[in-house]
DNA sequence: CTCAATATTTCATGATGTCAAGTAAAGGGG
DNA sequence: CCCCTTTACTTGACATCATGAAATATTGAG
């Protein structure tokens, strides 16, 4: 009884999946810290940059953000606040509000941007061949 | 003045970011499932399969889990009411709590690894010789 | 027009996180 | 031995994030 579980995954795998782990905590602090240089929570860092391509209802962050629309209300209403994000009527929709990011706002998205594609540098050691190499590695594991 | 600083970063790259971001929402999203399954938060699970290996003191927990001691105060509050969690006295400094899981509360976080694992299968989709490839670029990418 | 469905907000509640202040113990220098 | 600084942990106050239930306004179908 109680046979070993572990034995049943080749430590290939579990140290592959340890490596992701750590991709994923490095990813993690460094959104974290970049979205705190412009004094801005992970979750406003993240709303944000998806209003800087487009204006969104709240509803559709919602979605995109995998939360409530009410936890959406508070994390633009503190981004409105701040002047980054502004709130429209939609005109085919008397219900619907559009978040939009405003030009300052667009440009603190730009500037986040900016630092993380710095912070992620790592990938400039590898090769092009490489990178072509773990594009599609990543490609397969994420469609199955 | 204010050239295009998109045009640094060549598309490769910003491909492969694209799809770590990508990995890195999917497993978080999955890691929280998990723990929901368990009644557990993310911090909490997070903390719960640190002190599944051995115990540690409150200190080294709030350094590994990158927050404020006062912080693991409160996760370990939470644990310890739900009996998965216990607190000990450190027989060599008086002033150090240890914290440890309970026999339930390793049960509960090696439940929670099974069902990562589970939820890793994606991986399985890789030969062992592309799993080999993928780890050590993403040792590469880790270790500059 | 009526009524169900939809979009948003408000409120209550809980978890997480920070910071500052307090308590207790360790450890060093006189 | 007695200060005095440092260290470990807790407590309290506060902000953010997250959920769920209830309220409001609007849409759109019948």
């Amino acid at each position: 009884m109680a046979t070993q579980r572990t034995t049943r995954v080749d430590p290939l795998t579990l140290e592959v999946v340890d490596l992701i782990g750590t991709v994923v905590a490095r990813y993690h602090e460094e959104y974290e810290d970049a979205a705190a240089e412009h004094a801005l929570t992970g979750a406003q860092a993240r709303l944000l940059s998806l209003l800087s391509l487009e204006p969104l209802p709240m509803r559709r962050l919602a979605q995109k953000l995998k939360c409530e629309p009410s936890n959406v209300t508070g994390i633009v209403d503190r981004l409105e606040a701040r002047g980054l994000v502004e709130r429209r009527p939609d005109p085919s929709d008397r219900r619907v509000k559009l978040a939009a990011a405003t030009e300052e706002g667009r440009r603190v998205a730009r500037s986040l941007r900016d630092a993380l594609n710095f912070a992620r540098e790592p990938l400039a050691g590898l090769s092009a061949e490489e990178r072509l190499s773990l594009r599609d590695l990543l490609q397969r594991m994420l469609t199955p």
